[in-house]
Parts: C-alpha cells; structure tokens; sequence
DNA sequence: ATCCCTATTGATAATTATTCTCATTATCAA
DNA sequence: TTGATAATGAGAATAATTATCAATAGGGAT
C-alpha cells in the first residue's frame, strides 16, 4: 500500500542527488499516517515499532530535510519541543488545551486575506505565518479533572516548579 | 526617576506576600526602559551594567513571576529560546526578518474581533493567541549582503549546520 | 552482478537554554 | 531588634537538539 506523494517523494529526492533510504521512507510514512502533530521522539517510538534500526539522529536529521524539501511542516504549539506534521495545501493554524494538551485545528482565511497582505503592503516579505492559540478546551472546562488525559501524542513530563 | 508602573508593581507584590527585591526591580526596570524584546541573557547583561549582583537564575525565576503576575509577556518569535517584553494593554503581534532578526510589530484586530470569537464559539476558552509572522524585511530584501546587522537584541551564534 | 564514489547512518559526545538544589542572605511585619 | 521565611547566588542537573566520525549502503556506471 504506497501513500499520496510518496513518489513525489523519490522525485524531489533524486532531482537533488540525494538518495532513498529506509530511513527516511519510514520517518515520512510515520508522519503521513498520522494525523497527529508529533515530535520528534514520538516519530522515533513509532518508526522502531514498524521495524526498523532508526537512530533518533536520523529522525532529526531527516526531519530538517523533509521540511527544507516542503514535505513537512514545523511546529511550536507552545512547548518547549518542537512538532512535524506533513505539508498541507490550505493553511491552517492550532489551538492547544493547556490542561490535556488536545491539538485543534482552524482556519482563519482573514490571515491570509488580510493581514499578511498588509504586512506585505509595507514592504516586508513574508515566508510563513503562525496562529498559536491556547486555552481551554471544552472538556477541560467541564471537568475539575483537568490534566488526566493527554491526546495527540505520547506524554512527555516536565521538571519545572518555578511556577511561584 | 521612578517608572510607570513601578507602584503597580509594588502593590500585586504585596498582595501575595512576595518581598520586593533590589533584583526585582532592576530586572523590571530593564524591561520597562526597554522597546526591545529581549531574551534572559540579554537581560541579565543589562542588569549587570546597571549595577547589581545579580544572578542568571534570579532573571529566570524573576520573568516567570512577572510573566504570572501579569507584568510582563513572553514572546517566541521562531528563535529557540524565549524573549519578554512588558506587558501591553493593546494586543500586538510580531514580524521577525530571517535575515538580520529585526521584530517589527503590528495590530490585527481581526484576530480579536473575529478569530478569536469564532473559535470560542465552538465552546474553547482562548487565553493567549500569538501571531508569528516571520519573512524578509525591506532592507534584507535590498542588500545582497543579509544577515549583517542584528537588531532589536544582542547577537547569539548559534552551532547548526545541519541544513542539508 | 560488481565497483566505486559519496551520501547517509548509528552511536555517542557535545552543546545550550533553562531549571533545580541548597546553603546563605535579605525582606518585612511585629 | 528579632524571627520567620521568601529570595538569592553559585553551580550542578536536565533535556532537546546538534555535531563528530568511523562504518554502511544507495545507485550510477561498467
Ligand atoms: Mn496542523
Ligand atoms: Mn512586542
Ligand atoms: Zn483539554
Ligand atoms: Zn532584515
């Protein structure tokens, strides 16, 4: 079963003289199956499952090339770890729940409509463009368990008590 | 020469039983003299000049208790590590140039009057929203020679070459 | 199928922003 | 002035990401 752009894949691949490993066929499948935002260590977790001897070097490595290739799309929901998603055609921008960490998506054509082009109108070049939203979602705001689960991917647990 | 809202900060102080420290108020003050956006380090150096003993840990904890105390805001604007500033009456967001990482900031009232409304509507409650606009400034765009200048904070080199 | 060049990888050390630890100091109310 | 304890300084610890480098593997040419 091969996936969407896995041969636009090998052709953005060749057409660089780069080449096309089990690696990075593995990383990218991970990422197209998934749709999830996922960091780095998460993508490692999944891809070792699948089979392979992945290094998590190679995962980070191949992250920056799938991103400099326009694969994969980064991005700072707020944490201090950064997350990967594969490249859409429509933009979209995220909500994060700061009790269970739940990733919501929207849309907000005004961004692109209105406000990047008056960014633009002043002289500036614009190359990319990040709505990040946080709260409360509604689940979190019913319940006084906040906090007990945490979707859109695996748990990672903080050290911080700085929090006065 | 006493600052805007050094009182203010005097009285949200007191309220908590938290002291006001000699750091405190230099750490603030260097803020509040200040249209930049700057991060823990450049802080810590300006408080240095100015006169103290102050200690790198101290600006840390002294920012997120400003940062919860409603004083001052913090800002990521694509770099890896975290920038303030004092905190706004109006809501503003931010333009970074790739290039010589000047900020520039701007109003979008869209976002508050329209984004932001639509996506409580779907039962989220929004406490923050960042827009992070990043691209070429005019003059970056002009010169062939980008990157030369660094404005608006002072210089970090950082190590990556891993760009393929 | 074999060779060869070199892009890529795995293992692990290094880097670096931020937080933690804890003994010492300073704030402030009484 | 004193006492309780909030806050600090110094440096160790943490953790995400990147660099190093010898070993491996992709793929074009033969
Ligand atoms: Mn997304
Ligand atoms: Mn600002
Ligand atoms: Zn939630
Ligand atoms: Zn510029």
């Amino acid at each position: 079963m091969d996936l969407p752009n896995q041969s636009g894949f090998q052709s953005v691949i060749k057409a660089r003289n780069l080449r096309m490993t089990n690696q990075r066929r593995q990383i990218l499948q991970v990422l197209q199956e998934s749709d999830e935002h996922l960091d780095a260590e998460a993508i490692y977790d999944r891809v070792r499952q699948k089979d392979a001897r992945v290094s998590l070097a190679t995962v980070y490595r191949s992250l920056t090339l799938f991103k400099n290739l326009g694969l994969v799309d980064e991005r700072n929901l707020g944490e201090d770890y950064r997350r990967f998603e594969t490249a859409q055609d429509e933009p979209h921008y995220h909500f994060t729940c700061l009790a269970c960490r739940k990733v919501i998506e929207f849309n907000a054509p005004e961004i692109e409509q209105k406000i990047i082009p008056q960014i633009e109108a002043q002289g500036l070049k614009v190359t990319e463009a990040h709505l990040i939203v946080s709260g409360y979602c509604a689940d979190c705001q019913r319940d006084q368990t906040r906090g007990k689960k945490h979707a859109d991917t695996h748990l990672r647990i903080p050290n911080q008590t700085n929090l006065r």
